[in-house]
DNA sequence: TGGTCATATGACCTTATGGTCACATGATAA
DNA sequence: TTATCATGTGACCATAAGGTCATATGACCA
Protein backbone atom coordinates (compact mmCIF):
# COMPACT_ATOMS: atom_id res chain seq x y z
CA UNK A 1 0.00 0.00 0.00
CA UNK A 2 1.56 3.47 -0.75
CA UNK A 3 2.54 5.68 2.55
CA UNK A 4 -0.02 8.09 4.04
CA UNK A 5 2.11 10.98 2.33
CA UNK A 6 0.78 9.59 -1.12
CA UNK A 7 -2.56 10.14 -0.55
CA UNK A 8 -2.15 13.14 0.98
CA UNK A 9 -1.26 14.61 -2.50
CA UNK A 10 -3.28 17.24 -4.66
CA UNK A 11 -5.25 14.75 -6.70
CA UNK A 12 -3.53 16.18 -10.04
CA UNK A 13 0.21 15.10 -8.15
CA UNK A 14 -1.19 11.77 -7.65
CA UNK A 15 -2.38 11.34 -10.58
CA UNK A 16 0.40 12.40 -12.60
CA UNK A 17 2.44 9.72 -10.85
CA UNK A 18 -0.14 6.75 -11.74
CA UNK A 19 -0.23 7.55 -15.08
CA UNK A 20 3.63 7.72 -15.58
CA UNK A 21 3.81 4.75 -13.68
CA UNK A 22 0.96 3.12 -16.27
CA UNK A 23 2.85 4.24 -19.01
CA UNK A 24 6.18 2.57 -17.77
CA UNK A 25 4.51 -0.55 -16.92
CA UNK A 26 2.46 -0.48 -20.02
CA UNK A 27 5.94 -0.09 -22.35
CA UNK A 28 8.46 -2.90 -19.71
CA UNK A 29 7.30 -5.65 -17.90
CA UNK A 30 8.01 -5.69 -13.97
CA UNK A 31 11.42 -6.23 -14.16
CA UNK A 32 12.29 -4.38 -16.37
CA UNK A 33 10.19 -1.12 -15.72
CA UNK A 34 12.72 1.84 -13.96
CA UNK A 35 11.53 3.80 -11.25
CA UNK A 36 14.18 6.42 -12.19
CA UNK A 37 12.57 6.47 -15.52
CA UNK A 38 8.94 6.52 -14.01
CA UNK A 39 10.21 9.24 -11.74
CA UNK A 40 11.25 11.34 -14.13
CA UNK A 41 8.16 11.04 -16.58
CA UNK A 42 6.44 12.47 -13.00
CA UNK A 43 8.90 15.00 -12.58
CA UNK A 44 9.51 14.21 -9.00
CA UNK A 45 12.59 13.75 -6.97
CA UNK A 46 13.95 10.15 -6.31
CA UNK A 47 13.46 11.05 -3.07
CA UNK A 48 9.68 12.12 -2.81
CA UNK A 49 8.87 8.61 -4.55
CA UNK A 50 10.38 6.83 -1.54
CA UNK A 51 8.20 8.97 0.85
CA UNK A 52 5.23 7.68 -1.42
CA UNK A 53 6.05 3.93 -2.07
CA UNK A 54 7.86 1.49 -0.45
CA UNK A 55 9.48 0.76 -3.57
CA UNK A 56 9.09 -0.81 -6.85
CA UNK A 57 6.66 -3.47 -5.59
CA UNK A 58 4.40 -1.19 -3.61
CA UNK A 59 3.55 0.59 -6.60
CA UNK A 60 3.10 -1.66 -8.68
CA UNK A 61 0.60 -3.57 -6.56
CA UNK A 62 -1.14 0.28 -6.25
CA UNK A 63 -1.60 0.13 -10.21
CA UNK A 64 -2.77 -3.61 -9.84
CA UNK A 65 -5.54 -2.47 -7.77
CA UNK A 66 -6.40 0.26 -9.82
CA UNK A 67 -6.49 -1.97 -13.06
CA UNK A 68 -8.81 -4.25 -10.83
CA UNK A 69 -10.95 -2.00 -9.89
CA UNK A 70 -11.43 -0.33 -13.26
CA UNK A 71 -11.90 -4.15 -14.81
CA UNK A 72 -14.63 -4.61 -12.29
CA UNK A 73 -16.49 -1.48 -13.19
CA UNK A 74 -17.18 -3.43 -16.52
CA UNK A 75 -17.83 -6.81 -15.09
CA UNK A 76 -20.49 -6.23 -12.03
CA UNK A 77 -23.16 -4.90 -13.98
CA UNK A 78 -23.22 -8.02 -15.98
CA UNK A 79 -23.01 -10.40 -13.06
CA UNK A 80 -25.40 -8.56 -11.37
CA UNK A 81 -28.55 -10.45 -12.48
CA UNK A 82 -27.88 -13.79 -13.20
CA UNK A 83 -30.86 -15.07 -13.12
CA UNK A 84 -32.28 -13.39 -16.09
CA UNK A 85 -29.80 -14.99 -19.21
CA UNK A 86 -29.59 -18.52 -19.63
CA UNK A 87 -25.57 -19.54 -19.32
CA UNK A 88 -24.26 -18.81 -22.72
CA UNK A 89 -25.93 -14.95 -22.87
CA UNK A 90 -24.00 -14.72 -19.18
CA UNK A 91 -20.90 -16.16 -20.90
CA UNK A 92 -20.96 -13.89 -23.84
CA UNK A 93 -21.87 -10.73 -21.65
CA UNK A 94 -18.81 -11.34 -19.38
CA UNK A 95 -16.47 -11.77 -22.64
CA UNK A 96 -17.99 -8.94 -23.80
CA UNK A 97 -17.39 -7.12 -20.88
CA UNK A 98 -14.24 -8.02 -20.76
CA UNK A 99 -13.04 -7.41 -24.01
CA UNK A 100 -14.91 -3.52 -23.48
CA UNK A 101 -12.70 -3.38 -20.77
CA UNK A 102 -9.37 -4.38 -23.21
CA UNK A 103 -10.31 -2.08 -26.12
CA UNK A 104 -11.44 1.15 -24.00
CA UNK A 105 -8.32 0.55 -21.93
CA UNK A 106 -5.71 -0.56 -23.85
CA UNK A 107 -3.10 0.39 -21.12
CA UNK A 108 -4.34 -1.47 -18.41
CA UNK A 109 -5.00 -5.03 -20.76
CA UNK A 110 -1.46 -4.59 -21.76
CA UNK A 111 -0.05 -4.43 -18.07
CA UNK A 112 -3.01 -7.28 -17.07
CA UNK A 113 -2.02 -9.38 -20.22
CA UNK A 114 1.56 -8.80 -18.65
CA UNK A 115 0.84 -10.13 -15.54
CA UNK A 116 -0.87 -13.34 -16.90
CA UNK A 117 1.91 -13.63 -18.59
CA UNK A 118 4.34 -13.88 -15.98
CA UNK A 119 1.76 -15.06 -13.15
CA UNK A 120 4.65 -17.65 -11.88
CA UNK A 121 6.96 -14.33 -11.08
CA UNK A 122 7.25 -14.20 -6.86
CA UNK A 123 5.84 -10.76 -6.84
CA UNK A 124 2.90 -11.47 -8.16
CA UNK A 125 1.83 -15.19 -7.34
CA UNK A 126 -0.53 -13.89 -4.45
CA UNK A 127 -2.29 -11.35 -6.50
CA UNK A 128 -2.79 -13.87 -9.35
CA UNK A 129 -3.90 -16.85 -7.30
CA UNK A 130 -6.11 -14.85 -5.06
CA UNK A 131 -8.33 -13.52 -8.05
CA UNK A 132 -7.90 -16.62 -10.08
CA UNK A 133 -9.30 -18.70 -7.77
CA UNK A 134 -12.20 -16.25 -7.03
CA UNK A 135 -12.93 -16.45 -10.72
CA UNK A 136 -12.96 -20.23 -10.74
CA UNK A 137 -15.42 -20.22 -7.97
CA UNK A 138 -17.73 -17.58 -9.74
CA UNK A 139 -17.81 -19.89 -12.94
CA UNK A 140 -18.31 -23.42 -11.05
CA UNK A 141 -21.64 -21.75 -9.44
CA UNK A 142 -22.51 -20.73 -13.02
CA UNK A 143 -22.12 -24.01 -14.09
CA UNK A 144 -23.79 -25.52 -12.14
CA UNK A 145 -26.23 -23.61 -12.16
CA UNK A 146 -26.62 -23.82 -15.86
CA UNK A 147 -26.98 -27.77 -15.37
CA UNK A 148 -29.80 -27.56 -12.86
CA UNK A 149 -31.31 -25.37 -15.70
CA UNK A 150 -30.65 -27.86 -18.15
CA UNK A 151 -28.90 -25.44 -20.41
CA UNK A 152 -25.23 -27.53 -19.99
CA UNK A 153 -24.72 -31.24 -20.03
CA UNK A 154 -25.56 -33.32 -16.65
CA UNK A 155 -22.19 -35.16 -16.99
CA UNK A 156 -19.95 -32.14 -16.84
CA UNK A 157 -16.93 -32.39 -14.53
CA UNK A 158 -17.98 -29.06 -13.26
CA UNK A 159 -14.53 -28.26 -11.84
CA UNK A 160 -12.65 -29.27 -15.41
CA UNK A 161 -14.89 -26.92 -17.24
CA UNK A 162 -14.76 -23.93 -14.77
CA UNK A 163 -11.09 -23.99 -15.18
CA UNK A 164 -11.09 -24.08 -18.99
CA UNK A 165 -13.93 -21.14 -18.93
CA UNK A 166 -11.97 -19.12 -16.64
CA UNK A 167 -8.74 -19.47 -18.76
CA UNK A 168 -10.34 -18.64 -21.66
CA UNK A 169 -11.92 -15.69 -20.12
CA UNK A 170 -8.43 -14.53 -19.19
CA UNK A 171 -7.12 -15.16 -22.64
CA UNK A 172 -10.09 -14.09 -24.66
CA UNK A 173 -8.28 -10.44 -25.11
CA UNK A 174 -5.09 -11.95 -25.97
CA UNK A 175 -6.87 -14.07 -28.73
CA UNK A 176 -9.07 -11.30 -30.06
CA UNK A 177 -5.75 -9.75 -31.13
CA UNK A 178 -4.08 -12.14 -33.25
CA UNK A 179 -8.18 -13.13 -34.37
CA UNK A 180 -7.95 -9.66 -36.12
CA UNK A 181 -4.79 -9.69 -36.99
CA UNK A 182 -5.53 -13.17 -38.99
CA UNK A 183 -8.91 -12.11 -40.11
CA UNK A 184 -9.38 -8.13 -40.22
CA UNK A 185 -12.37 -8.82 -38.66
CA UNK A 186 -12.54 -6.37 -36.23
CA UNK A 187 -15.79 -7.00 -34.51
CA UNK A 188 -15.69 -8.61 -31.34
CA UNK A 189 -19.05 -9.97 -31.48
CA UNK A 190 -18.53 -12.24 -34.17
CA UNK A 191 -15.07 -13.39 -32.75
CA UNK A 192 -17.61 -14.03 -29.12
CA UNK A 193 -19.92 -15.76 -30.48
CA UNK A 194 -18.05 -18.23 -32.95
CA UNK A 195 -16.21 -19.22 -29.77
CA UNK A 196 -19.19 -19.93 -27.74
CA UNK A 197 -20.39 -21.55 -30.66
CA UNK A 198 -17.64 -24.06 -29.91
CA UNK A 199 -17.74 -24.09 -26.27
CA UNK A 200 -21.82 -24.87 -26.42
CA UNK A 201 -21.71 -27.51 -29.36
CA UNK A 202 -17.97 -28.53 -29.98
CA UNK A 203 -15.92 -29.02 -33.09
CA UNK A 204 -17.12 -32.91 -33.79
CA UNK A 205 -20.04 -34.01 -35.88
CA UNK A 206 -23.14 -34.45 -34.94
CA UNK A 207 -22.64 -38.38 -35.66
CA UNK A 208 -22.61 -40.04 -32.18
CA UNK A 209 -18.90 -41.65 -31.59
CA UNK A 210 -18.05 -43.52 -28.39
CA UNK A 211 -15.10 -41.83 -26.28
CA UNK B 1 24.08 -18.92 -34.62
CA UNK B 2 27.13 -20.15 -32.00
CA UNK B 3 30.97 -19.67 -33.28
CA UNK B 4 32.44 -22.12 -35.51
CA UNK B 5 34.66 -21.86 -32.16
CA UNK B 6 32.12 -23.20 -29.88
CA UNK B 7 31.21 -25.95 -32.06
CA UNK B 8 35.47 -27.31 -32.18
CA UNK B 9 34.79 -27.64 -28.26
CA UNK B 10 35.32 -31.46 -27.19
CA UNK B 11 31.37 -32.44 -26.57
CA UNK B 12 32.20 -32.47 -22.69
CA UNK B 13 33.10 -28.93 -22.84
CA UNK B 14 30.03 -27.74 -24.81
CA UNK B 15 27.51 -29.64 -23.01
CA UNK B 16 28.78 -28.04 -19.68
CA UNK B 17 28.15 -25.19 -21.23
CA UNK B 18 24.92 -25.50 -22.56
CA UNK B 19 23.28 -27.30 -19.53
CA UNK B 20 24.19 -24.20 -17.48
CA UNK B 21 22.57 -21.98 -19.68
CA UNK B 22 19.35 -24.20 -19.86
CA UNK B 23 19.32 -24.39 -15.99
CA UNK B 24 20.10 -20.32 -16.00
CA UNK B 25 17.19 -19.87 -18.21
CA UNK B 26 14.58 -22.54 -16.54
CA UNK B 27 15.44 -20.26 -13.43
CA UNK B 28 15.36 -16.71 -14.89
CA UNK B 29 13.49 -15.34 -17.78
CA UNK B 30 15.49 -14.10 -20.76
CA UNK B 31 16.41 -10.41 -19.63
CA UNK B 32 16.58 -11.86 -15.90
CA UNK B 33 19.56 -14.37 -16.98
CA UNK B 34 22.96 -13.45 -16.39
CA UNK B 35 25.62 -14.55 -18.65
CA UNK B 36 27.43 -13.98 -15.77
CA UNK B 37 26.23 -16.94 -13.56
CA UNK B 38 25.87 -18.80 -16.91
CA UNK B 39 30.18 -18.44 -17.17
CA UNK B 40 30.13 -19.39 -13.39
CA UNK B 41 28.11 -22.75 -13.57
CA UNK B 42 30.06 -23.63 -16.80
CA UNK B 43 33.43 -22.54 -15.32
CA UNK B 44 34.75 -20.50 -18.15
CA UNK B 45 35.81 -16.76 -18.24
CA UNK B 46 33.89 -14.51 -19.35
CA UNK B 47 36.11 -13.58 -22.42
CA UNK B 48 35.93 -17.12 -23.60
CA UNK B 49 31.80 -16.87 -23.83
CA UNK B 50 32.77 -13.86 -26.05
CA UNK B 51 34.40 -16.70 -28.08
CA UNK B 52 31.73 -18.74 -28.50
CA UNK B 53 29.03 -16.50 -28.66
CA UNK B 54 28.00 -13.29 -30.03
CA UNK B 55 26.02 -12.64 -26.77
CA UNK B 56 23.03 -13.49 -24.47
CA UNK B 57 20.66 -14.02 -27.64
CA UNK B 58 23.02 -16.34 -29.64
CA UNK B 59 23.05 -18.31 -26.96
CA UNK B 60 19.75 -18.45 -26.02
CA UNK B 61 18.39 -19.18 -29.73
CA UNK B 62 20.93 -21.73 -29.90
CA UNK B 63 19.10 -23.05 -26.59
CA UNK B 64 15.23 -22.87 -28.25
CA UNK B 65 16.83 -24.65 -31.34
CA UNK B 66 18.47 -27.76 -29.02
CA UNK B 67 14.56 -27.73 -27.44
CA UNK B 68 13.06 -26.91 -30.31
CA UNK B 69 14.76 -30.40 -32.09
CA UNK B 70 13.95 -32.50 -28.84
CA UNK B 71 10.19 -31.71 -28.98
CA UNK B 72 10.33 -32.40 -32.38
CA UNK B 73 11.56 -35.91 -31.34
CA UNK B 74 8.32 -36.14 -29.55
CA UNK B 75 6.13 -35.14 -32.34
CA UNK B 76 6.88 -36.51 -35.64
CA UNK B 77 6.65 -39.93 -35.11
CA UNK B 78 2.75 -38.80 -34.20
CA UNK B 79 1.81 -36.94 -37.32
CA UNK B 80 3.99 -39.51 -39.58
CA UNK B 81 1.23 -41.35 -40.62
CA UNK B 82 -2.30 -39.13 -39.75
CA UNK B 83 -4.39 -41.23 -42.01
CA UNK B 84 -4.08 -44.51 -39.97
CA UNK B 85 -6.51 -41.75 -37.41
CA UNK B 86 -9.25 -40.13 -37.21
CA UNK B 87 -8.84 -36.09 -36.00
CA UNK B 88 -9.47 -36.37 -32.59
CA UNK B 89 -7.36 -39.74 -31.89
CA UNK B 90 -4.56 -37.36 -34.00
CA UNK B 91 -5.13 -34.44 -32.04
CA UNK B 92 -5.11 -36.81 -28.84
CA UNK B 93 -1.51 -38.27 -29.71
CA UNK B 94 -0.49 -34.50 -30.73
CA UNK B 95 -1.49 -33.20 -27.10
CA UNK B 96 0.36 -36.35 -25.25
CA UNK B 97 3.03 -36.01 -27.22
CA UNK B 98 3.45 -32.59 -26.25
CA UNK B 99 2.65 -34.02 -22.76
CA UNK B 100 5.45 -36.74 -22.48
CA UNK B 101 7.93 -33.80 -23.62
CA UNK B 102 7.16 -31.45 -20.98
CA UNK B 103 7.13 -34.28 -17.99
CA UNK B 104 10.06 -35.90 -19.31
CA UNK B 105 12.47 -32.74 -20.07
CA UNK B 106 10.82 -30.02 -17.38
CA UNK B 107 13.35 -27.87 -17.58
CA UNK B 108 12.98 -27.27 -21.42
CA UNK B 109 9.47 -27.00 -20.90
CA UNK B 110 10.18 -24.54 -18.65
CA UNK B 111 11.94 -22.04 -21.20
CA UNK B 112 9.51 -22.86 -23.79
CA UNK B 113 6.66 -21.75 -20.99
CA UNK B 114 8.65 -18.38 -20.74
CA UNK B 115 8.95 -18.15 -24.43
CA UNK B 116 5.70 -18.60 -24.49
CA UNK B 117 4.43 -15.92 -22.16
CA UNK B 118 6.96 -13.51 -23.29
CA UNK B 119 5.63 -14.11 -26.44
CA UNK B 120 5.87 -10.07 -27.40
CA UNK B 121 9.31 -9.47 -26.54
CA UNK B 122 11.59 -7.95 -29.06
CA UNK B 123 13.99 -10.78 -29.05
CA UNK B 124 11.74 -13.68 -29.71
CA UNK B 125 9.09 -12.53 -31.96
CA UNK B 126 10.38 -13.59 -34.81
CA UNK B 127 11.29 -17.03 -33.78
CA UNK B 128 7.80 -17.83 -32.03
CA UNK B 129 5.65 -16.01 -35.15
CA UNK B 130 7.26 -18.15 -37.66
CA UNK B 131 7.00 -21.36 -35.50
CA UNK B 132 2.91 -20.88 -34.73
CA UNK B 133 2.16 -20.15 -38.02
CA UNK B 134 3.52 -23.12 -38.74
CA UNK B 135 1.43 -25.22 -35.79
CA UNK B 136 -1.70 -23.05 -37.18
CA UNK B 137 -0.96 -24.46 -41.12
CA UNK B 138 -0.60 -28.06 -40.17
CA UNK B 139 -3.63 -28.46 -37.47
CA UNK B 140 -5.82 -26.25 -40.59
CA UNK B 141 -4.89 -28.93 -42.79
CA UNK B 142 -5.62 -31.18 -40.04
CA UNK B 143 -9.35 -29.85 -39.41
CA UNK B 144 -10.15 -30.03 -43.49
CA UNK B 145 -9.13 -34.24 -44.00
CA UNK B 146 -11.02 -34.14 -40.37
CA UNK B 147 -14.40 -32.47 -41.84
CA UNK B 148 -13.75 -34.06 -45.18
CA UNK B 149 -14.15 -37.33 -43.52
CA UNK B 150 -16.92 -36.84 -41.66
CA UNK B 151 -15.52 -36.68 -38.36
CA UNK B 152 -15.72 -32.63 -37.89
CA UNK B 153 -18.68 -30.23 -38.45
CA UNK B 154 -19.00 -28.92 -42.19
CA UNK B 155 -20.01 -25.49 -40.87
CA UNK B 156 -16.88 -25.03 -39.17
CA UNK B 157 -14.60 -21.75 -39.53
CA UNK B 158 -11.16 -23.62 -40.26
CA UNK B 159 -8.80 -20.83 -39.60
CA UNK B 160 -10.72 -20.15 -36.41
CA UNK B 161 -11.13 -23.35 -35.30
CA UNK B 162 -7.42 -24.08 -35.99
CA UNK B 163 -6.15 -21.13 -34.26
CA UNK B 164 -7.89 -22.21 -30.90
CA UNK B 165 -6.66 -25.80 -31.19
CA UNK B 166 -3.18 -24.62 -31.90
CA UNK B 167 -3.57 -22.72 -28.90
CA UNK B 168 -5.22 -25.26 -26.97
CA UNK B 169 -1.66 -26.81 -27.74
CA UNK B 170 0.33 -24.18 -26.26
CA UNK B 171 -1.26 -24.24 -23.28
CA UNK B 172 -2.07 -28.05 -22.90
CA UNK B 173 0.89 -28.28 -20.71
CA UNK B 174 0.13 -25.00 -18.87
CA UNK B 175 -2.96 -26.18 -17.90
CA UNK B 176 -2.24 -29.78 -17.01
CA UNK B 177 -0.17 -28.37 -15.05
CA UNK B 178 -2.90 -26.16 -12.32
CA UNK B 179 -5.05 -29.60 -13.31
CA UNK B 180 -2.75 -31.47 -11.44
CA UNK B 181 -2.87 -28.98 -8.72
CA UNK B 182 -6.71 -28.84 -8.08
CA UNK B 183 -7.43 -32.39 -8.75
CA UNK B 184 -4.55 -34.37 -7.19
CA UNK B 185 -5.10 -36.10 -10.62
CA UNK B 186 -1.59 -36.34 -11.94
CA UNK B 187 -2.70 -38.76 -14.77
CA UNK B 188 -2.88 -36.63 -18.18
CA UNK B 189 -4.72 -39.22 -20.09
CA UNK B 190 -7.68 -38.30 -17.61
CA UNK B 191 -7.23 -34.61 -18.60
CA UNK B 192 -6.54 -35.14 -22.64
CA UNK B 193 -9.52 -37.14 -22.83
CA UNK B 194 -11.44 -34.52 -21.05
CA UNK B 195 -10.39 -32.03 -22.72
CA UNK B 196 -11.00 -33.83 -26.19
CA UNK B 197 -14.58 -34.56 -24.86
CA UNK B 198 -15.00 -30.85 -24.85
CA UNK B 199 -13.56 -29.92 -27.70
CA UNK B 200 -15.85 -33.08 -29.60
CA UNK B 201 -19.43 -32.25 -27.92
CA UNK B 202 -19.21 -29.35 -26.61
CA UNK B 203 -20.63 -28.54 -22.99
CA UNK B 204 -23.77 -27.39 -24.24
CA UNK B 205 -27.02 -30.01 -23.61
CA UNK B 206 -28.34 -32.05 -26.48
CA UNK B 207 -31.40 -29.64 -26.49
CA UNK B 208 -30.60 -27.58 -29.61
CA UNK B 209 -31.22 -24.15 -29.19
CA UNK B 210 -30.86 -21.35 -31.91
CA UNK B 211 -27.14 -19.74 -31.33
C1' DT C 1 9.65 35.33 16.78
C1' DG C 2 11.19 30.66 17.37
C1' DG C 3 10.33 25.83 17.42
C1' DT C 4 8.31 21.60 15.53
C1' DC C 5 7.14 18.43 12.17
C1' DA C 6 5.69 16.52 7.81
C1' DT C 7 7.44 16.73 3.45
C1' DA C 8 10.85 17.66 -0.48
C1' DT C 9 15.19 16.97 -2.58
C1' DG C 10 19.09 15.19 -5.29
C1' DA C 11 23.77 13.70 -4.58
C1' DC C 12 25.34 9.48 -3.59
C1' DC C 13 25.71 4.38 -2.54
C1' DT C 14 26.17 -0.56 -3.72
C1' DT C 15 25.52 -3.98 -6.83
C1' DA C 16 24.80 -5.88 -11.04
C1' DT C 17 24.66 -6.00 -15.81
C1' DG C 18 26.41 -7.05 -20.90
C1' DG C 19 30.38 -6.44 -23.19
C1' DT C 20 35.63 -5.38 -24.48
C1' DC C 21 40.45 -5.88 -25.04
C1' DA C 22 45.37 -6.32 -24.38
C1' DC C 23 47.79 -9.97 -23.55
C1' DA C 24 48.98 -15.16 -22.56
C1' DT C 25 49.17 -19.82 -24.23
C1' DG C 26 50.14 -23.58 -27.01
C1' DA C 27 49.86 -26.30 -31.22
C1' DT C 28 51.42 -26.40 -35.94
C1' DA C 29 54.39 -25.34 -39.82
C1' DA C 30 58.75 -23.48 -41.93
C1' DT D 1 64.23 -22.27 -33.43
C1' DT D 2 61.05 -19.03 -34.86
C1' DA D 3 56.76 -17.26 -36.80
C1' DT D 4 51.92 -17.79 -37.20
C1' DC D 5 47.40 -18.19 -35.70
C1' DA D 6 43.40 -19.93 -33.28
C1' DT D 7 42.07 -19.92 -28.73
C1' DG D 8 42.06 -18.82 -23.72
C1' DT D 9 41.82 -15.33 -20.03
C1' DG D 10 40.26 -12.07 -16.50
C1' DA D 11 40.82 -7.28 -15.28
C1' DC D 12 38.29 -3.71 -16.76
C1' DC D 13 34.60 -0.57 -18.83
C1' DA D 14 30.33 2.15 -19.17
C1' DT D 15 25.83 2.01 -17.83
C1' DA D 16 21.87 1.47 -15.08
C1' DA D 17 19.49 -0.38 -11.58
C1' DG D 18 16.96 0.12 -6.79
C1' DG D 19 17.54 2.40 -2.75
C1' DT D 20 19.40 5.79 1.14
C1' DC D 21 20.19 9.88 3.71
C1' DA D 22 21.69 14.36 5.30
C1' DT D 23 19.88 18.45 4.54
C1' DA D 24 16.43 22.01 2.95
C1' DT D 25 11.76 23.82 2.89
C1' DG D 26 7.70 25.68 4.48
C1' DA D 27 3.24 25.38 6.99
C1' DC D 28 1.48 25.59 11.54
C1' DC D 29 1.38 26.69 16.41
C1' DA D 30 3.03 28.85 20.96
Amino acid sequence: MPKQTFLNLPEEKRAKIEQAAINEFTAYSYDQASTNRIVEAAEIPKGSFYQYFAGKKDLYRHILDKILERKMEFLTPVMANPMEMDFFQLLRETYVAGLRFATSNPELQQISQRLMADRNHPVFVEFIQDNMGKADDVFRQLIQLGISRGELREDLDVAFAAHIISEMNNSVADFYKSYVKQTMDDDYLNMVDKLLDFLRRGIGSSEQVGS
